[in-house]
DNA sequence: ATCAGGCATGTTATAACATATCAACCCCGA
DNA sequence: TCGGGGTTGATATGTTATAACATGCCTGAT
């Protein structure tokens, strides 16, 4: 489970580290990062949260990336489906994936304070989730697991 | 676990017991179940399935009862906080609640194909989210846990 | 060499989801 | 009767997401 994003931890290198990662995973499948793509997923990385399509949009404008809507959702979907970022559905918003090995079914612990967030794994089709899909006939494609809550710093805050 | 809503039932039967324990839940805690929010009730158990704020909108509009968005998202804030109702955030949509009881972390069941929904309770804390969150120091006030797939029928359908 | 096809991007417009704000009303208790 | 809380009415706006169509660019087949 592992979770990541709450701790300290060197982030230029945790960048490039990500980026790279991105990058080969990429090369492998035939997938084109693009500038735009590419710098997309910088900023997400960067940031460690979760960001709405419309503050990406800002950013990539801002460097002249392109500044109409369907430029940060083309990213955002292409990153979406290549694994290299989530969807954080309870926030309408998206934040890079920190777990950059093969598919997985994420879980998220959402800050509510400083939108950080942190992804932990969950195993699809077991739990008591996976029981009642099973009961009914279900046929699970895909799951949102996220709590939402305080994340230590937070805790601390005088504004939580 | 026990899911309801892919299975037939006596959908007559299923509703008024749901509106009476909806009537007898709300002059317990002392809410006021208006005209609008009740029928705005009547209209997410009749469905049984998943529905955008602006298709209840429409039919609460078809009967006179407010035309405006704040009418439907009043009605809805409502019976989400009375725990009459949730909100599917996969879907940005609502479903009646159909375990009456008490306070409860849901869990959906929600098929591609006709938006149909099925509740199960998860044990908030417990399980490999809460694991994480402990380990992360994270404080967990809810949790959003949605499957999205194919329901029995529709997984019989041509179309699916 | 050229042209068809795929893919990425540019551009305009609009759909879909949600909330802020202020006015009016109604009921009840002081 | 006055005032306050809660509900509704109404207008406007903010936020998130996609449809639809045009353009450019590379590449591989002929």
């Amino acid at each position: 489970m592992s979770p990541r994003g709450f701790s300290c931890h060197d982030h230029a290198t945790c960048m490039s580290d990500m980026l790279e990662r991105a990058e080969t995973r990429c090369r492998d499948k035939g997938l084109n990062l693009t500038p735009v793509r590419r710098r997309t997923l910088e900023i997400l990385l960067d940031e460690h949260r979760a960001l709405g399509a419309y503050d990406l949009l800002a950013q990539l404008a801002a460097e002249g990336l392109g500044s109409q809507p369907p430029v940060a959702y083309r990213a955002l979907d292409f990153l979406v489906n290549a694994g290299l970022a989530h969807k954080i559905e309870a926030l309408n918003a998206y934040v890079a994936c920190t777990h950059s090995g093969a598919d997985h079914a994420p879980a998220f612990l959402i800050c509510r304070g400083c939108r950080a967030v942190a992804e932990a794994s969950t195993a699809p089709a077991s739990g008591r989730l996976g029981d009642a899909a099973r009961a009914a006939g279900f046929q699970i494609e895909r799951t949102v697991v996220e709590a939402q809550g305080l994340c230590p710093d937070c805790q601390q805050d005088p504004a939580a």
